[in-house]
DNA sequence: TAGTCTATAGTTAGTTT
DNA sequence: TAAACTAACTATAGACT
């Protein structure tokens, strides 16, 4: 009986130039990532927030316990880990940035208030890269990926 | 000579209860969804946003072009792709909602204006759920994995 | 264009250093 | 605590359906 396939061959790290393949290749790609994805949060109880676009920008997400309240946490808490000196500056620092944060949520509340309820699910992210803090880490149900056909 | 190593052994998909296997495997892992990611970009073109809270809590991130840019089109262009009627239907949902977005965001913007200028570096996000636009997709040089160390 | 098949490339669990 | 090692395990490129 003849080879059927030759098997997975190297592939050299550049963008494919092929079409076809490269949407093949992104769509088994994506899934495996996805796939990972949903391997570390359920191996290690890491949460993990994921956003793809596609090279025909469609979108696909995967997020646990969701896409927004990972991304949220981190924008709020986008505080790098320093140490010694620095650690403390900066501890000065996003403490002002979160009282200003609190501050302008206040105004930002009363905008709000002026939206038809079903449009006041909104989030007021305030980044100050660095700064802000961490606004909380509940757990939750396991986020399922929402993925949108490429085709 | 002995022989030194039994190799990968099989995981079974739960959460590790050893907490120092944990650690490691969390490690591994992690640096593997990592670089699964930054191929997907380099080999399809495709624009990537993750976030990872290690079971400590530590952040871990990686964009291209970046995390904040990929976010923000998720959030503006947060619209399911629909089909036939149902998608006429949410388009002037859609155009409703941009359209409060847009006067939310005039409001907002004299909140700003209230602040220093060192802490204008602000993202207004408004997410309907599904709803608003997107913003843009300027393609712009690559991401670099932001890394803090676990231990 | 999504799913299957095959063989190989690539990742990683457990161990050792 | 981290890095190197090794053997399996898993993902996937290419071909075909």
């Amino acid at each position: 009986m003849v080879r059927k396939s030759k098997g997975r061959q190297k592939l050299e790290m550049v963008k494919i130039p092929n079409e076809s393949n490269l949407m093949v290749t992104f769509s088994k790609r994506r899934s495996g990532l996805f796939k990972k994805a949903s391997e570390l949060c359920t191996l290690c109880g890491a949460e993990v927030s994921m956003i793809v676009f596609s090279p025909g920008k469609k979108v696909f997400s995967f997020g646990h316990p969701s896409v927004e309240k990972v991304m949220e946490r981190y924008v709020s808490g986008n505080i790098p880990q320093n140490s010694g000196a620095f650690h403390l500056i900066e501890a000065h620092r996003n403490a002002r940035v979160h009282e200003l944060n609190m501050q302008l949520t206040q105004k930002f509340l009363r905008c709000i208030n002026l939206l038809p309820s079903e449009n006041q699910n909104i989030f007021l992210l305030i980044n100050d890269s660095p700064g802000g803090q961490p606004i909380g880490s509940g757990e939750e149900k396991r986020g399922r990926p929402r993925q949108n056909a490429e085709s």
